[in-house]
DNA sequence: CTAACTGCAAAGCGTTTGCGATGAG
DNA sequence: CTCATCGCAAACGCTTTGCAGTTAG
């Protein structure tokens, strides 16, 4: 069985959350896919392999797997939520406003100055959000 | 006249864009709150001085001044967009998880490293979007 | 068994839009 | 005058929810 199966299934056995199938559809289903799909698109590819599957079932068990912190939400400003899984390595999210392409990257020296600025203004980092959006060098204008 | 109402006939002008009364009450609105507010409340706001402004208005001048460049959008993760006037001074971000206040804060180092990440992933930094969530220091966990 | 979960359809919420009336230029 | 804009209410797109039937534990 997948990790990220295991994953979902500790989480429901300490909250008393009953484990099945379109549940642990849903997280492989997400687990796969590696661009940054919203639920529609979870939704589409979850129905591939269970038919029956609800676009209600899919919006609850995505916002079950946000709490559990086994995926995580982003908004890349086109009016819907999207989603993808926690891994150990973070990294931000830079956009390509032509094409709407997502590059994954992450930068050191970034992850200390956020943590910097923040204790600059007497804070406590938790959470944070940078995304850049850019054309590519080679671009006309 | 105000700086912004100026601003906003200058616009409309090149534009032939038709300069309203409605219109110069929701930028002057938006120019007097030194929050983030969202469009209701910039509607409630706008209503105290033309108590028969609609929110179809105040939905389609929030638009008009975001193209003109005379406001700006964020969105702050609570469903709904917030904005605030366009000035020189560039700032980002922090949230205060425990209260939802909103610090803006400047740093020198970050608008270069921003420029130095995008670059090195061969793109050209056009806009960006940093947010940080967190809370007090002094704060018991 | 029975509480949690499902699919369905209806509702919720922020936002947009078609329309006939109004008003700026 | 004429076309842009207004207020209204209906529609929209994404998301949530009430309900009655189903299922995991």
């Amino acid at each position: 069985m997948s990790d990220i199966v295991k994953k979902l299934e500790d989480y429901c056995k300490n909250n008393n959350i009953k484990i099945t199938e379109q549940r642990k559809i849903i997280v492989e289903t997400i687990a796969d896919s590696n661009d940054h799909p919203d639920v529609e698109q979870v939704f589409i590819r979850a129905k591939e392999h269970d038919s029956k599957i609800s676009i209600a079932t899919t919006y609850r068990t995505i916002k079950l797997l946000e709490e559990a912190g086994i995926i995580e939400k982003h908004d890349f400003g086109d009016g819907k939520s999207r989603y993808e899984l926690v891994t150990d390595d973070h990294h931000d999210h830079l956009i390509d406003i032509q094409t709407g392409d997502i590059i994954e990257f992450y930068d050191e020296e970034l992850e200390k100055l956020k943590d910097k600025i923040a204790d600059k203004l007497g804070f406590k980092l938790v959470d944070h959000r940078l995304e850049l959006y850019a054309i590519k060098s080679s671009s006309k204008k």
